[in-house]
DNA sequence: CCAATGTAACTACATGTGTAGTCAAAAGAG
DNA sequence: CTCTTTTGACTACACATGTAGTTACATTGG
């Protein structure tokens, strides 16, 4: 099961992943300038991701503090993974095609990309 | 409204995108090797994606053909699109990276990648 | 002509997701 | 010590999604 996370629940991942070890108050107060969402709301997806298993809690004192239990990078990269699989048929060059036709990539872009693919060959 | 379209309903699109006008019954059959899926439960389908406007219906004797009213194009690059800017910091250059970490590309996937680049610098 | 079958329309139901409300215990304000 | 505030625990509820069942015709093989 890869401990599937919906969008709202990912919007809570990413401050706990940027500043672990976080309580469930200041995850909400990180959020505020974003999402426009109640403290329960924030709890709510903190408790759900804590029983997905994608977050762990420890106490402090009268209040928890919660941690990523999934890495990050992992997460992204499956679901880059994913998308690849499902849209382009696991290939990458089309994607890449794609978002070159869509968004517009800039020349520092196009100069990244040029970099990775010269180590990519090496 | 960037019509939300499900996993079940993306396989439905996929084979009417491939083969449209298609009807019910050939997309079930069509769906048939890959998903075990009731004819009941493509046709709900097909249903909540006339309703989302994805697919038109038009007559054809007793039963329905469908067609897509979006295209396969721009669904794709929207999704990829969402995708960079949720996970990537909108930067296509990660995502490579990434995709290049974890999915282990061909030499021919690199050659593409790197073509796709030089025509993008000029 | 009549029963079996195909097809659309409508209905169902569990689980996921977005978005909170209520309650109760604990801790700090006076 | 009592009242208010904070925090966690449990509950709620509408809409989305996966996965079908039931009904009512219409067509077609005999």
């Amino acid at each position: 099961m890869p401990t599937r996370i919906s969008q709202a629940e990912l919007d809570v991942m990413e401050i706990v992943w940027a500043r672990a070890p976080i309580a469930a108050t200041d995850v909400a107060q990180a959020l505020a300038t974003e999402k426009d969402w109640n403290i329960r709301t924030v709890k709510t997806l903190l408790a759900r991701l804590v029983e997905k298993e994608a977050l762990s809690t420890e106490k402090d004192g009268r209040r928890f503090l919660y941690r990523p239990l999934i890495d990050r990078k992992a997460y992204v990269g499956g679901a880059a993974t994913r998308l690849v699989d499902r849209l382009f048929g696991g290939r990458a060059a089309p994607l890449v095609a794609q978002l070159a036709e869509s968004k517009t990539l800039s020349a520092d872009d196009i100069a990244e990309l040029e970099a990775i693919i010269k180590a990519l060959k090496s």
